[in-house]
DNA sequence: GCTTGTGAACGCCTTCACAGCA
DNA sequence: TGCTGTGAAGGCGTTCACAAGC
C-alpha cells in the first residue's frame, strides 16, 4: 500500500475497522497507551494476521517489535472513516422500531444524530419521540433540507420502501439503512445496507437443527 | 449433490435460501403456481445462476426446459431449514429495542413466537409489553424451562451479554442473537448471530464520503 | 427451444510464513 | 528478540458457459 491514488476498502475490512475502533476505545478507556495486534485483534474477536493485513490498507502506522499507539491509530481509523463529519440521521417510520432506534444510545455516542423521525400515519404526526416530534412522510423533501440529512433509516414494514429509497436518491440522501424484509432497487450512487430480523432468526434456526 | 450424508449449507446459501422462501411466498400470493429461475431471482435480488447453484445443494427440484413449482419448491426449502419446527423466542432486555422486537410482525408470520420478555431492572418486572410481561432476568433458567425456550435475543447495551451467553449455555439454549455492540464469545456448540446497527451506519458514512 | 443442473474459471478474502525493522 | 507489514498460498463463493433433459 503505497499509491497515489485514494482506493476503495474493501467492505469486509471496513467493517472490520469499525470493530477495531470499539477495541481500541476499550483500551484507551482502561489507561493503555500502546497495544499489539496480537491483544487488539483478540479484543475485536478477530486473527493478527487480518488484522494487520487490513490496517496495511490504511498505511504504516505501527511500529514493529513494539505495536501500535492506541489514541493514534484510533484517530487515524476514526479519520479514514469519516467519522469526524457530522452525520445527521432521518428515521422513516415511527412505530415500534422506528422510535426504538430514535433512541438508541449506540449511534449517539459515535457520531451518528437523530435529527427527525417521520411516519405515514396521520395519528402519529405531531407526537413526541424523545426530544423529536413525528413528522408526515409528505413533508420528507422539506425535513432533509431543514436538517441536512445526509443517511435514513427505513424502519416501515414494506412495500412503501422502495419508493421512499427514490425519493431519498432524489433528494441526495446516498445513505440507506434498511429494515424493511424485501430486498431493494437503488439508484446509481446511492449506498444502501440491510438488517433482515427475520433471516438472522431463520439461520438460527437452521443451525440449531444442524448443530 | 447425490450423496447419502447430510451436509452443511454454506451460510451464503443459507441466507439467501430465507430470500428465495419470501419470494417464493409472494409469488404464491398473486396466484402463481409456476415459476423460472429467472423470475424468482429477480424477485430475491440476486442473478439467476447463484440461484441454481444453491438450489442444488438441496437436490433436483425443478423441470429443465419447465422452471418449478412454487409451492413445492417453497415447501421443500421451509423444511430444509427446519421452519415446520415451533421456535419459542426469549427476548433479554425490555428497552426500546427490546419492546420492539417483542412486537415485531415479522417475527410471528415466519413462525418465530416469542413467548417472554425478561430485564434485569427491577422497576421494569411485572410491566405489561404486548400480551406478555417483564419477567426478571434472575428467573432465566424457570422461564427457559416453562417456556421451552430454544432461541434468545439479547437486546442489551452491553457488558452483561457475555455472562449471560454462558448461562443460555448451560440452560441449552443455543441459538442467540445479539445486538450488544461488543463480540461475544460462544461455547461450543452454541450458534450465534450479531446485528450491529452503529457498524451499520459506520459503513454507510464511509461509503457516503468515498463514493 | 427452453430452462435446469453443474463442472470449470475467476476473483475475493483469509491464512500462512517470513522478510524488514525497531 | 519481538512485532509489524506483506507477498504467496489456499480456500471459499460467484459467475460463466454448456451439457442434460423435458
Amino acid at each position: 500500500m503505497s499509491e497515489l491514488e485514494a482506493r476503495v476498502l474493501p467492505e469486509a475490512t471496513l467493517a472490520r475497522l469499525t470493530q477495531y475502533l470499539r477495541a481500541l476505545n476499550a483500551l484507551d478507556a482502561q489507561g493503555l497507551e500502546r497495544t499489539s495486534s496480537g491483544v487488539l485483534a483478540k479484543e475485536a474477536g478477530v486473527n493478527p494476521s487480518i488484522l494487520r493485513k487490513d490496517l496495511s490498507w490504511l498505511g504504516s502506522y505501527g511500529t514493529r517489535g513494539v505495536g501500535y499507539v492506541v489514541r493514534e491509530l484510533a484517530e487515524h481509523i476514526s479519520r479514514t472513516l469519516g467519522l469526524n463529519q457530522d452525520w445527521r440521521v432521518a428515521i422513516l417510520g415511527a412505530g415500534n422500531l422506528g422510535r426504538a432506534l430514535s433512541g438508541y444510545a449506540g449511534f449517539k455516542s459515535r457520531g451518528f444524530n437523530v435529527k427527525a423521525i417521520l411516519d405515514i400515519d396521520p395519528a402519529l404526526v405531531g407526537k413526541a419521540v424523545g426530544e423529536l416530534h413525528v413528522e408526515a412522510i409528505g413533508d420528507l423533501a422539506k425535513v432533509v433540507q431543514r436538517e441536512e440529512i445526509n443517511i435514513a433509516v427505513l424502519a416501515i414494514p414494506g412495500d412503501a420502501a422502495q419508493d421512499l429509497v427514490y425519493e431519498l436518491a432524489e433528494l441526495s440522501v446516498r445513505s440507506v439503512l434498511s429494515f424493511a424484509p424485501k430486498p431493494l432497487r437503488v439508484p446509481e450512487g446511492m449506498n444502501l445496507r440491510r438488517v433482515d430480523l427475520s433471516t438472522e432468526l431463520q439461520i438460527l434456526a437452521y443451525l440449531a437443527v444442524q448443530g
